[in-house]
DNA sequence: GCTATATGCTTGCAGACGCAAGCGAGTCGC
DNA sequence: GCGACTCGCTTGCGTCTGCAAGCATATAGC
């Protein structure tokens, strides 16, 4: 039908959305956030210090920086984040994680591992599992933002 | 940090959110549909005789039907797909793949190709390839609609 | 045949997002 | 210093999407 590469590019999409899709339910039910706030909290747990500026939150997570901004208002209500300006240049402002964001996201991320046990699990050996995040990682390589 | 399992999730959905993004540019810049389109146009052309009714592509694509009806409308307007109802039971409405539509796809397709071309050569050889594409088999089963 | 229920589709409304414009803050050249 | 440019953030507007309600059609029980 059609050549592997373009095969297996249709079946990572498939997959990552089929997952996502369940993580959205599970997430909104169970732990009260978004995927993309789970996310938020994640790049900023795996940041230098718990924080990161807006922007370069906005590039990590493929969204816009209005984006952002939108998303990170109802989190400093409800007390997951915080707000903070740079004191060398008032221009950036950072999104820092409040010792409740890092909670909930501490409840959230054993959520995904679940979900994510459910997935590989009983499909996958653990040679499998080592050669597909050794695949995976190099996929992701050029971007820059780890993550994982 | 994490185990093998969250950390293959995490990389999954990473590598498919960059590659989603890079693809929703040069498809609306070269071909003027959406992603989204692109995938219903490649739903109807896998599917029995190049139609689908409305809630099987809800289904498949991992949203809600009103969406595929307000997807439907534009791309009928272009002349993408037609509309046709079921003689047996007048509450299915099914979308079908025009000429034009398949011609639509056929373009998209060769730009995704081109595009999963880039992503895989060069970071893998082919038994990865293989072996990747076995376990996404796996990582899919279950949910029924293939597509790949 | 008639009512009750289920199914598929569409529509009103609200939420999330991107783009472009606007504003404050920093930097460079003079 | 001072203007021009750049950069980060926010806001207005349009688009896309999901949810719930409503409508039309089909099926089951009587």
């Amino acid at each position: 039908m059609t050549d592997l590469h373009t095969t297996n590019a249709l079946r990572l999409l498939q997959v990552a959305d089929d997952f996502r899709a369940g993580l959205s339910g599970e997430f909104s039910a169970v732990h009260g956030i978004s995927v993309n706030e789970f996310f938020l909290l994640l790049h900023l747990e795996r940041s230098a210090a718990n924080r990161l500026p807006r922007v370069d939150l906005a590039r990590r997570m493929h969204v816009s920086a209005s984006t952002i901004t939108r998303m990170a208002a109802p989190m400093e209500k409800v007390g997951l984040v915080d707000r903070e300006v740079d004191e060398r240049d008032a221009r950036l402002v950072f999104v820092v994680a409040t010792d409740a964001g890092r909670a909930k996201l501490s409840e959230a991320l054993s959520t995904f591992s679940k979900r994510a046990g459910y997935l590989f699990d009983d499909r996958c050996d653990d040679e499998e599992l080592d050669r597909f995040a050794s695949i995976l990682r190099r996929l992701i390589a050029g971007t820059g933002d780890t993550l994982a």
